[in-house]
RNA sequence: GCCGGGAUGGCGGAAUGGUAGACGCGGCGGACUCAAAAUCCGCUGGGCGCAAGCCCGUGUGGGUUCAAGUCCCACUCCCGGUACCA
């Protein structure tokens, strides 16, 4: 017997390929380089290396950018197709926590199993080029762009990023002054701290959830609904941290108008869009009495008559200086919390709010919050006293962390106006069959003295004109982005190259001491404290203090102890695979220009999750290389595709935690975790949810090639789907039935012809050649593979494969199912890998029809099929309908009122 | 909550506004076999009918059109993101 032995031909064709380097791909003036072909940059997400090993999920988009990457080499391109790892991360880090082993260690064997799986896949990677995060090698550039940001302001007269030695020339100049004072009218001290609050990479207090128990800040999902540690249950406060940040703001404007330069999914460019959210507005001044002023921004200036309170943020720093020691008199109840006076009742207020995560606050079910100040400020425009309230739907992260509230025309204020007894004034006039509440939409301004009769647009415009000329206010924009918040208090991540000074000076460490490697510590725990207060004790300061001093020039420096976020690694990871190596550049202007094109990446398959964060980010850091000269494309990733995502059950304990799903037991459709009771999700396959699935077992069972074609033959790319094993034998049983085709199970004779295939077989071989190509181009594997299932189908019949078939049907298969294709070229006599052989050309008069099925519709429904000639004129047409028994049988013989004909498929009567 | 996406036979899915359900799984029937597996052949959305054929059918309710799975409006449910999971 020689049957399809797939384990045999799938080990022996992936040595091969090693052997023979069949994957590698040449840089631009290295051996066997081709100028001559164009160039195509296929890449996929890198993983992160969990220590479950890759799932199932992973390798759908691989399998996809895999196959296209070997179509794309089959058309003539030089194809780079790299792999690596985004290898820093918590996982690692817990473990290390809990036992001990260096979070390196762990990463390495982990990247070591997901090469060997990723290998096992016969995926058509360079391995060569691979890197990981965690690498000095890798990382030390990470760190040196880390310190072009340092080293960098955003100019923006120019919309770009400059050298900060550029700024301190303009300054000393005089062609620019620093924030209204002229330079040499600044201390050294003050010029320092001007020129560190320029920066693209700068430090500032911003609020965060820290968790002083574990001594760390932790993420919105870290923190339970009740305000607690997701591990431990420990208490954790929303308070200001100085952190560091990167002012990716500042390109905003760019980051919303450079995405009509890139082919995306449009759904994607919204969803930055809205991220971004460029809101134009105002921000206008409400004087509080005897004290201040009250600075909000709000989208809809032209309301302003109708803002009968205000509110700030819990966090806002005004709410320290006019909160009175007394309630005013005649203060309603329903405005104190019942508490006896208003410092008291604010500071109960402003701790609750601390308490709540920040997806908590904003979410609108939630019956509304608040307190009274006991302040009021005075609407500049009506000149009415207003009271100022704080309440936890307002944040400080957005605009001024302060409104006016015009209930009116603001849903959100309708609902606090209502609950808390505050006045309601329309400034727009509702259409008469309008019934809710706030109205929102278009119409004439009313109860508005100058803007009555005014549409928004114009009472925009006019409003702000006169908060200009009146002192009380301006036109701006603001954004929903948010600076980048860039420290972790963590240990495996990169090291901050940052030394700090005696007296609060910044200064890089030299490009020439990069790497700064993680120093060896005894305990990955950053320190706990008790005290909420304390201020954070990152996991670096356990290291030795030789590593944590440094003296220059007689002055003793500190390093910074916190460590970059995961996103710094995956930020720019696609610019090093062009020059993997490279010990003096992050890479060669030459291969850079050379690989990204015009348009940078050609093909970036991920998943839709990375919608915005990473590639908002990833983007950023591009533009900033871009800006300093060190890339030449405006953006990274020319096309972008989502593929789907495998979904498969989740399960969650009682306080809402996912629990393996591998762990999970079900008895008499009960589920249970260690004994708990769990509840049953359903969701994306990962570690989020913990639910993955090994590929391994799969490979036993069914080989490769089966396990890539049945995950291509699920669905479109494209679109999720749950995992299910039960088809998996669809797709096997095909590849059975090829080896069957070509191979004589008994004598392991090739069953093949001398003769090209002959009529219908002749059209259908030609007919699949197009179809596939098509769907190739597309990434449409699953209708890709439906033809070839029908191709091999009609080859059952035949007592030999003719000729042509043979060999244009494993040179089809190729891309999909590399190792059977290879091991069937090969039995056919071929030398070589089909991954180097000609894409088949078909031919265009064997495909073409000279009859049709026209569709006969009576009044919109089909009533009869008739086979007629492509070129079928309408009058012959609309006879030989009407002639049809099945048609008279409908019409009754009367005379169409009207025919619409799309021929020769369709000929639709009116009658 | 907000932003983005999705829903088609028993199941995964296919369909430039123009024949709904390609292809595969599962199911049913047949051939081969002492028998079973494997393989090969046929049927397979629902209802009515001896048949010819007719009616219904793409999450729900409306609408546009000669014609709607596809376009528009309003819903329901599910999935992704929500800034320290990556």
């Amino acid at each position: 017997m020689t049957g399809y032995n797939f384990r045999e031909i799938e080990d022996r064709w992936q040595q091969r390929w090693a052997d023979h380097g069949a994957h590698r791909v040449p840089n631009p003036g290295d051996e066997h380089f081709d100028d001559a072909k164009p160039k195509k940059y296929i890449l996929d997400m890198f993983p992160y290396p969990s220590g479950a090993g890759l799932h199932v999920g992973h390798p759908l988009g691989y399998i996809g950018t895999d196959i296209y990457s070997r179509y794309h080499r089959m058309r003539g391109a030089n194809v780079l197709h790299p792999m690596g790892f985004d290898s820093f991360g918590l996982p690692a880090e817990q473990y290390a926590v809990e036992t001990g082993i260096h979070p390196r260690i762990t990463t390495e064997k982990n990247i070591a199993n997901y090469t060997r799986q990723l290998k096992a896949f016969g995926f058509s990677y360079d391995w060569d080029r691979s890197i990981a995060t965690t690498d000095p090698d890798y990382y030390r550039w990470t760190q040196w762009i880390f310190l072009q940001l340092f080293g960098a302001w955003f100019d923006e007269s120019q919309q770009r990023a400059r050298p900060i030695s550029e700024l301190v020339t303009e300054l000393e100049e005089g062609a620019r002054d620093a924030d209204g004072v002229a330079w040499r009218n600044l201390m050294g001290d003050d010029r320092t701290a001007y020129l560190d609050s320029q920066r693209l990479a700068y430090i500032d207090e911003v609020p965060v959830n820290w968790c002083p128990a574990l001594g760390t800040v932790l993420a919105n999902e870290e923190v339970t609904p009740e305000g607690r540690s997701d591990r431990g249950n420990h208490p954790v406060f929303r308070r200001p941290l100085r952190q560091w940040m990167l002012r990716i703001t500042a390109y905003a404007d760019r980051l919303i108008d450079e995405l009509d330069l890139v082919d995306w999914p449009e759904s994607v460019k919204t969803m930055q869009r809205n991220w971004i959210g460029r809101s134009e507005g105002a921000n206008i001044l409400f004087p509080v009495s005897g004290h201040t002023h009250l600075r909000v921004f709000t989208t809809r200036p032209d309301t302003v008559f109708g803002a009968t309170y205000m509110v700030v943020a819990p966090e806002h720093p005004i709410v320290d200086e006019i909160t009175p020691t007394e309630w005013p008199d005649g203060t309603n109840s329903k405005w104190t919390l019942g508490i006896g006076d208003p410092r008291t009742a604010v500071e109960a207020y402003r701790l609750a709010a601390s308490r709540k995560s920040e997806l908590d606050r904003q979410v609108e079910d939630r019956e509304k919050t608040g307190v009274f100040t006991g302040a009021h400020a005075v609407n500049p425009l009506t000149g009415e006293p207003v009271p100022i309230f704080v309440a936890d739907y307002v944040l400080m992260g957005y605009g001024t962390g302060a409104i006016m509230a015009v209930p009116g025309q603001d849903e959100r204020d309708w609902e606090f106006a209502e609950l808390f007894d505050l006045p309601i004034v329309r400034t727009v006039q509702p259409p008469r069959e309008f019934e809710g509440d706030a109205y929102t939409g278009q119409g004439p301004a009313i109860n508005s003295g100058f803007l009555d009769g005014l549409g928004i647009a114009a009472a925009k415009a006019r409003i702000i004109q006169w908060l200009e000329v009146n002192g009380h206010g301006e036109g701006t924009i603001t954004y929903k982005l948010r600076d980048w918040l860039f420290s972790r208090q963590r240990y495996w991540g990169e090291p901050i190259p940052i030394l700090h000074g005696p007296n609060g000076e910044l200064r890089a460490v030299p490009d020439d001491e990069l790497p700064l490697r993680l120093p060896e510590v005894d305990d990955y725990r950053p320190h706990a404290s008790n005290d909420e207060n304390a201020e954070p004790t990152p996991t670096l300061s356990n290291a030795t203090d030789e590593w944590k001093y440094v003296e220059i020039d007689g002055i003793r420096y500190t390093r910074e102890l916190n460590t970059m976020p995961q996103w710094a690694g995956s930020c720019w990871y696609y610019l090093r695979y062009l020059d993997p190596t490279n010990t003096e550049v992050l890479v060669s202007p030459e291969a850079e220009r050379y690989w990204m094109g015009e348009h940078g990446v050609d093909l970036y398959v991920g998943g839709v999750e990375h919608a915005v964060l990473h590639l908002l980010y990833a983007r950023f850091w591009h533009k900033v290389l871009n800006d300093l000269g060190h890339v030449s494309t405006k953006e990274p990733f020319g096309k972008l595709f989502n593929q789907g995502y495998i979904l498969a059950d989740a399960f969650q304990d009682q306080r809402g935690v996912y629990v393996p799903a591998e762990e999970v037991v079900e008895s008499s459709g009960a589920f249970t975790h260690n004994g708990e009771p769990v509840n049953r999700l359903y969701g994306k396959m990962g570690k989020s949810l913990k639910n993955s699935v090994n590929p391994d077992d799969m490979f036993d069972e069914y080989g490769v090639d089966t396990l890539r074609l049945y995950e291509m033959f699920m669905g479109p790319l494209d679109t999720s789907r749950p995992w299910s094993t039960r088809d998996i034998v669809g797709v096997h049983r095909f590849l059975q039935r090829l080896w069957r085709n070509f191979v004589d199970e008994e004598t392991g004779e090739m069953l093949v012809s001398e003769e090209p295939a002959s009529g219908e077989l002749a059209v259908l071989l030609h007919r699949t050649i197009e179809a596939v190509t098509t769907d190739m181009e597309n990434l449409h594997f699953n209708t890709a593979m439906a033809r070839l299932f029908e191709l091999n189908n009609a080859l059952v019949a035949e007592t030999a494969v003719p000729s042509d078939v043979a060999s244009v049907l494993p040179r089809l298969l190729a891309p999909l199912a590399p190792h059977i294709s290879d091991e069937l070229w090969h039995r056919l006599g071929h030398d070589g890998f089909l991954i180097n052989a000609d894409w088949p050309a078909y031919d265009e008069s064997l495909i073409a029809e000279d009859t049709a099925t026209m569709v006969v519709q009576i009044n919109g429904k089909v009533r009869d099929r008739i086979e007629v000639p492509v070129n079928i004129i309408e009058s012959e047409a609309v006879a030989i309908a009407l002639a049809s028994e099945r048609v008279m049988a409908h019409t009754g013989g009367s005379e169409p009122r009207k025919v619409i004909a799309r021929l020769p498929n369709v000929l639709s009567i009116v009658v």
